[in-house]
DNA sequence: GTGCTGCCTTAAGGCCTTATTAATACCACC
DNA sequence: GGTGGTATTAATAAGGCCTTAAGGCAGCAC
């Protein structure tokens, strides 16, 4: 899980990240409330961590911003602050969890979970036009055939696929299928032809697409 | 919005279904696990408010259940009960909040509010006029039909819709477009002439208009 | 071990899209 | 008629992406 601390105590930022960590996620960090709005813009992340009381933006405001972007990042806010009218307006802005300091680790990490799970697709099957994917299998077809996949290409297929119709980053899909090292821009390229060489040459249109300078994303173009 | 209240104290659910209704929510009741976890499976419900303690069925194995047979409706937990270990492991069955009794009823609501908020379908997506642009798709259609946009157009379009009907400056949209560099004056009127022959010439009237010396703005021009 | 197969990786050339530059035309206003 | 701001166009430069081919490395059967 990938998780954006906007958190202006560097102690508690560096222990939640420290626990966090353990637990197998990542963490990017914030110490103001203007570069955790900028990171947030900038970056996807699976569920954002907002203070509330931030030098130079508060949380309020950078959720509120963040949502009338049309960014729907998951946010747990979590501060000191235990009034209702502070929660309520919290919710009024969009949050999603709110949870008063201090918090032991295992319950934050308990919620933020829940944050994300709600995120994720609840089926192992997911068809995009003719295409379907079948998650717990590692294979797919399209118009019933079996399309032959390599793990690599799978691992990509399978990203594209959960965020259809959305446009994926070059730098998501690599990190994807190969989670454990860095990958040459070209080695991607030469997996991404062989992968579009099955999904998509066998049939009439494509539903690979590149969005030059952006990323890919996988849907039918009508037209 | 549609809630399911599963609680067995019967003055508490009165008392919260009193509330909900005036916030125009409808409920439905079960006053213990086994009710509970029936109403679930056969009506479809936008929320349901669990207690843990219950009659018959604890409230974790009334989630458990209705988890494991896919049904993935919002769960808040509403109980005495505030040990962390109870938090965690109603997280782990699959619960999607934990609210500790008793509760305001106004915090309550803005907790179910945020759930059922969760689970629609996020649109993100903008119209002016008959001009839609789907932001996390990175493209836009006009009067239906797809719009050809390069990423720079797709920057500063982007922009004007966020801000429409206001007017945005072209430093403004300079820096947006380019956010790392500068960018020479004239090349910014190339790009603005790109868009505006992919937005504005294949139709009928113009959305792009230009305020001499002051900006851009997107809109409809009525008359 | 040898040779096969399938997959990943590296490298290189070419192509197409997009960005930039520069030169020219326009238009309102003084 | 000159000026400042904007529009248009064409030509060039740059960058990103596609494609192909060939080498390397594992796992597996023999």
């Amino acid at each position: 899980m990938n998780i954006l601390i906007v958190e202006d105590d560097a102690d508690l930022a560096a222990a939640m990240s420290d626990y966090l960590l353990l637990q197998g996620a990542e963490c990017d960090f914030a110490y103001h409330g203007e570069s955790g709005l900028i990171l947030a813009q900038e970056c996807r992340f699976d569920v954002i961590i907002l203070d509330l009381m931030l030098p130079k933006m508060r949380g309020f405001e950078v959720c509120k911003q963040l949502r009338q972007q049309g960014n729907f990042t998951p946010i747990l806010m979590l501060t000191a602050c235990d009034t209702n009218t502070d929660q309520l307006t919290g919710f009024q802005v969009g949050i999603d969890d709110y949870v008063v300091k201090p918090c032991p680790m295992p319950l934050l990490w308990a919620r933020l979970q829940a944050l994300h799970r709600r995120d994720q697709p609840q089926t192992d099957q997911l068809s995009i036009d003719t295409l379907t994917l079948y998650f717990k299998e590692l294979r797919a077809t399209r118009e019933g055939d079996e399309i032959k996949l390599t793990p690599t290409g799978w691992k990509i297929l399978e990203l594209l696929a959960q965020r259809s119709p959305e446009v994926v980053s070059r730098t998501e899909l690599e990190d994807h299928a190969w989670p454990d090292s860095d990958v040459d821009a070209g080695n991607f390229n030469v997996q991404l032809h062989q992968l579009r060489k099955a999904v998509d040459k066998p049939f009439a249109y494509p539903l690979i697409h590149t969005l030059v300078g952006t990323g890919l994303c996988l849907r039918k173009k009508d037209g």
